[in-house]
RNA sequence: GGGCAAGUGGCGGAACUGGCAGACGCGAGGGACUUAAAAUCCCUUCCCCGAUUUUCAGGGGGUCCGGGUUCGAUUCCCGGCUUGCCCA
């Protein structure tokens, strides 16, 4: 790739370049704020997942994002929409926090520069964005709500203050969140995690659980994330059976429940598990196996929560000596302890069902439990499929009196008999866990509450939020899980609201993703000081109609974003429940293997690849028309600048094509004519379809039209170059802008409707249709469009090369696709038929 | 280990509902222009065979692999392999 001459592009009709010119001021212009509109106005709320702010500015990756949201504004626009496309910055976090220790700088200096940079290549994008309601989650002005909005969720008790056994990192310092935790493993670090117990603020998202997981149903989106929310929040229907324990030389029982999703696999139980940490354990405990528990149960608190589940080698256990009543065949289950049962989970314990799960069977196998198969699965052990009877279900055996009934009706006899004990009771369980919703970092939102002696946890009055972040933070240096707010006297002290004594703050701040829960609902009404947003306006545009992200967020913030939205939804402020109607999940774009650079460079982070060299050297039109081109938005891809060169080449030709033809157009052909509305449709089918590659083709294509000999410059008018201006002009909103002026366009050529097409005209004229003899097309032939199919079967026969392939033998089958082709079928001897040739082609219809 | 998605030239990718595979672009090769380079423009570019001999008729194979359905499969079905994502 040249470097000298990119910077001085050839003299005449330059591709224009992003910069402080007329024409960024016009392409970067957004509309006037939408004013109160009547109702039947078309709206659409357009929103990009925000980025977060960085020195470095913003990447390939993001750019690409802002271009197809970029696309879709304009394109919506331009269909008579009026349109929201508002920006803001993701400032709080621990990303930032780190970038600010890595240049010494505060955390508010990283944000304040990072947003000014990115701020200035946006406009030099050319982004459509309606800045005047440009917002951060670090100004108090915002994060006063994100506070207000917690101190309605301590009200209604979603927000709560526990101790918890919490994942801890030693390399961040940090205290995670289940999710953030990944195969025992920080996700920000990659470290082992280890497990304390601090006090925590929890959300109690699992009381959202079940809604959350039926609202998917209701969602426009694609599939594989609704799938991974479903899987996510992980709710299975079963039954909550109670299990009466005990040792041998203990007279009282202790009951205690197990989750089980198959009722009709209780006969086949005969064991049972529990967590090492069950509150039981200790109690059932025989006394011949108490000093080999405990030591178990210690060794159990070492492990980190990976090596406990992992499937890695058949797990161990060790038995307690106490058994539980199986309430079916009421035989005695020895009940055991194993790490493989989380305590957390599934209430502790897990009923042992060797011959229907493949983990029991090995843990049997392995400690000389009985096994017992109660039915025949639809594939036995070695996968084999196990016979059935009379194709029905399988039928139950080694089930006393059960036994020759099928699964069903034993699945319903077993539950008619311990409904009305306690011991049976349907259940849901969920797999999702509590939102941990605190922070021991300076830079996030502080928790509104204060810790009071006398009248414990009293959450900060509205009126005097937001409770501030000091100034100047402390040593960056993590301080034992403590807060670094901690060490700030003149924050942590203060009095209390209600007694007016002495009391502390509490130095928890909240995790990133706080403000990005609803800070979309700011966007309506970012200055409004009586409420998070105005309730009217959220009215008239919520929900999103489209929001464009990763997939990196397909669970953990698409699942907040949607909890506070439903909370926000029950306490009347939005009209609807789900924030997002639909979703566009973008790919993203990496490093590719670093072939030609030599010395093994490191894997790039997708968001590391900076955009501003690009966008200095090609300019903005060239960079988004690549970064559209490059792939379907929904695809992963490989950042490649190769294809930059031919995308400013490609402009350079628009730009000569129009300008060369602008005042020779004397008529518009019929061949020109359909070219247009051939483009027309292309464009608009692909915009609709996230497909903006295949509209750059279309462009590229039509272009190639223009400058062929099939068109002379006399036939091109000028309407039709205005039409691929205007098309054009989401895509390249520079090049679009000055092109337009130069063709005497009226007032700017964003505020053009969009062109329609007429399918009328799209009907050919004349088509050309394969004719395939034996399997091989042999001619094509140009026949006028939607010609009968008799008609062009006669003028197929009449070719002379068909006559000549075809001989005097008779077709078996003959297919006539109109338009297409026409398929001379010859069956291999043998398998002849005696069917005519016009009742095959009739066939075909 | 389970679930989901995907596999098309050297590369990114196109192909409407099962109907002419490889659009469009990149890269590469050749040529024009130029003292030269850059830029620009033109031509070629899936693989193999190839009558004539002057530059190309024609033929064969080909969409990860193996099977199936069909007159016809990149497209639908079954099995396998590989990669990616998610969950264990």
């Amino acid at each position: 790739m040249p470097r000298a001459a990119a910077a001085a592009p050839a003299a005449p009709g330059p591709p224009p370049e992003p910069g402080k010119s007329g024409d960024a001021a016009t392409a970067g212009a957004a509309p006037p704020a939408p004013a109160p509109a009547p109702p039947e106005r078309k709206r659409f709320y357009l929103l990009d997942m925000f980025p977060y702010p960085s020195l470095s500015g913003l990447s390939v990756n993001q750019l690409w994002g802002i271009a197809i949201t970029d696309v879709c504004a304009r394109f919506k626009e331009a269909n008579g929409f009026e349109v929201l496309r508002p920006i803001g910055w993701d400032s709080f976090g621990l990303q930032i926090e780190q970038e600010a220790a890595a240049n010494r700088i505060a955390p508010q200096e990283v944000v304040a520069r990072g947003i000014e940079r990115m701020r200035e290549q946006l406009h030099a994008f050319g982004a459509r964005i309606d800045w005047d309601r440009e917002l951060r989650t670090s100004d108090p002005d915002f994060y006063r709500w994100t506070q207000w909005i917690f101190l309605r969720m301590c009200e209604r008790g979603l927000a709560v203050h526990e101790e918890l056994p919490m994942k801890w990192c030693p390399q961040c310092g940090v205290n995670l969140s289940n999710e953030e935790v990944r195969e025992g493993r920080c996700i920000h670090c990659n470290h082992d995690v280890e497990e304390r117990k601090i006090p925590q603020w929890v959300l109690r998202i699992t009381e959202y659980a079940d809604r959350l997981h039926h609202g998917l149903r209701s969602l426009e989106w694609p599939a594989r994330v609704s799938s991974m929310q479903r899987h996510w929040i992980g709710r299975r229907r079963g039954f909550k059976v109670t299990l009466k324990a005990s040792s041998e030389f203990l007279y009282e029982y202790e009951e205690f429940p197990v989750f089980l999703r198959h009722i009709e696999r209780l006969p086949g139980a005969t064991f049972v598990v529990l967590a090492p940490e069950h509150p039981v354990v200790t109690t059932i405990c025989d006394d011949f196996y108490r000093e080999e528990v405990q030591e178990y149960v210690e060794k159990t608190r070492r492990l980190k929560e990976r090596d406990r589940i992992s499937q890695q080698g058949i797990p161990d256990g060790r038995p307690t000596g106490a058994f539980a009543i199986n309430p079916v065949t009421l035989q005695q289950m020895p009940i055991w302890i194993s790490s493989f049962v989380l305590p957390h989970f599934g209430f502790g314990a897990a009923l042992g069902i060797p011959g229907h799960v493949e983990l029991h069977r090995a843990f049997a196998e392995k400690h000389k439990l009985l096994i017992r198969t109660v039915y025949a699965e639809r594939r036995g052990p070695d996968r084999q499929p196990l016979p059935r009877t009379n194709g029905r279900p399988s039928v139950m055996i080694n089930a006393g009196t059960l036994s020759g009934l099928p699964v069903d009706e034993a699945r319903r006899r077993i539950h008619d008999s311990l409904k009305h004990t306690e011991a049976l009771e349907p259940h849901i369980r969920f797999n999702i866990h509590d939102w941990v919703f605190a922070r021991q970092r300076f830079w996030g939102e502080p928790i509104p509450v204060v810790h009071c002696v006398k009248c414990g946890i009293v959450p900060v009055a509205d009126d005097t939020l937001p409770v501030v972040l000091p100034d100047n933070p402390p040593l960056p240096r993590p301080d034992q899980g403590r807060s670094p707010l901690a060490r700030i006297d003149s924050f942590r002290k203060t009095r209390c609201p209600t007694c007016d004594g002495e009391a502390e703050r509490d130095t928890n701040t909240m995790p990133q993703w706080a403000g990005s829960c609803w800070y979309f609902l700011r966007y309506l009404s970012p200055r409004c000081a009586s409420a998070p947003f105005d309730a009217e306006t959220a009215r008239e545009w919520f929900p999103v109609d489209l929001c464009v992200g990763g997939i990196e967020h397909a669970i953990l913030h698409l699942l907040y974003v949607r909890f506070f939205s439903y909370f926000l939804h029950d306490i009347g402020m939005v009209p609807q429940e789900e924030p997002f109607r639909r979703l566009l999940i973008r790919g993203r774009i990496h490093a590719g293997t670093p072939a030609k650079s030599a010395g093994g460079r490191a894997a790039h982070r997708a968001d590391s690849i900076d955009a501003a060299p690009y966008l200095e050297r090609f300019g903005a039109d060239a960079l988004r028309l690549h970064l559209l081109f490059l792939a379907p938005a929904e695809e992963d891809v490989a950042w490649s600048e190769s294809g930059l060169h031919g995308c400013q080449r490609f402009l350079r030709r628009v730009y000569h094509s129009i300008m060369s033809r602008r005042e020779s157009g004397k008529f518009v052909s019929r061949k020109v004519l359909v070219e247009k509305h051939r483009l027309i449709r292309r464009v608009t089918r692909a915009i609709e379809t996230y497909h903006f590659n295949k509209a750059v083709s279309a462009f590229m294509e039509f272009i190639k039209f223009l400058r062929s000999r099939d068109c002379t410059p006399e036939e091109a008018d000028r309407a039709t170059l205005r039409t691929f201006v205007v098309l054009f002009a989401p895509f390249c909103p520079f090049l679009a802008a000055e092109l337009w002026e130069k063709l005497d366009g009226e007032g700017s050529v964003f505020a053009q409707k969009w062109p329609e097409f007429s399918p009328e005209l799209l009907k050919p004229l004349e088509v050309e249709v394969a004719v395939m003899i034996d399997r091989r097309v042999r001619d094509r032939v140009v026949v006028e469009g939607g010609i009968a199919k008799n008609q062009l079967l006669d003028i197929v026969l009449r070719r002379p090369r068909v006559q000549q392939f075809l001989g005097d033998r008779r077709a078996d089958h003959v297919f006539v696709v109109p338009d297409r082709l026409v398929n001379f079928v010859f069956l291999p001897a043998g398998r002849q038929t005696h069917e005519a040739a016009g009742g095959a082609a009739q066939q075909a219809n």
